[in-house]
DNA sequence: TGCCATGTTAAACT
DNA sequence: GAGTTTAACATGGC
């Protein structure tokens, strides 16, 4: 569930559900104020990064998944003990799982960078190099987690854009040559577009060519695994192909 | 069977 | 106070 695209296509399910649609009754073990949704009418359905959001009128609820969480829709399929929040709609109800529920109740517009979000129309990959430019001495495979920068790339998006590019995950944001910048703020787009249509057809796991992968296809030399940057993510790389830049 | 992972926050440390 | 480490959350796949 975790990475942007996930939320997205999440936001593409439920929006012909619930959106205009009003909360008759809200449960859960989610510590909110459940009764500030009673009634409500859900007016839109956004989502940042990895962050979902059903907004209200007077305020939004932000959904995270976190590494396990899940939903379902008008089935329940986990005992009342387990579901965080129940949305029950007229003809629709909504279980969330395992999440970090919050109410928020200033504007998005406050709180959220529309543009650093990968998969928003508003994405602005001039800004992304600009941050880039500030963080000189971190490694890329943690610039690329980064939600400041990146809003909705995850560990799998990370290391599969990598391996497309052919970066070493280990080289520092200064030393990347400029064109292969350009490349990493592209790809990180592209590749969560991609990884959207493969989620859509349930086919994502089928078209990794280096996440969780023991063999490089492009040398067939073994890929390395090792849990890299501060982050100290897993992270599956060729130290044949992918490039490490340095001074 | 036990380990580990698509993630983040906050507390507990140095 | 900064930076780093650990715990917590709690499920499913291998």
């Amino acid at each position: 569930m975790p990475e942007g695209p996930s939320i997205v296509l999440a936001k593409e399910v439920l929006t012909p559900r619930i959106k205009n649609k009003i909360i008759q009754k809200a449960t859960g073990n989610a510590k909110i104020e459940m009764p500030l949704l009673q009634k409500k009418k859900v007016t839109e359905i956004k989502s940042w990064g990895k962050h979902l959001l059903i907004c209200l009128p007077a305020c939004t609820i932000k959904i995270h998944f976190l590494m396990f969480g899940s939903y379902s829709i008008d089935e329940q399929i986990r005992p009342d003990s387990r579901v965080r929040l129940r949305l029950e709609f007229a003809k629709h109800k909504v279980y969330f799982y395992t999440c970090s529920v919050r109410l928020l109740t200033t504007p998005l517009d406050e709180l959220y960078d529309w543009e650093s979000d990968v998969m928003n129309d508003s994405w602005n990959a001039r800004k992304a190099r600009h941050k880039l430019k500030d963080i000189p001495d971190d490694l890329v495979c943690d610039a690329l987690l980064n939600q400041d920068i990146f809003a909705g790339v995850g560990n799998i998006i990370k290391n599969e854009v990598l391996y497309r590019i052919r970066l070493h995950p280990e080289t520092q944001i200064k030393n990347i040559p400029s064109k292969k910048l350009s490349e990493l703020v592209l790809e990180a787009r592209n590749y969560s577009f991609d990884f959207l249509e493969w989620k859509r057809e349930f086919t994502l796991k089928k078209h990794w060519l280096a996440h969780t992968k023991k063999t490089c296809l492009r040398c067939n030399l073994p890929l390395i695994k090792k849990y890299c940057g501060k982050t100290h993510r897993r992270t599956f790389f060729c130290s044949n192909c992918q490039i490490k830049y340095s001074t």
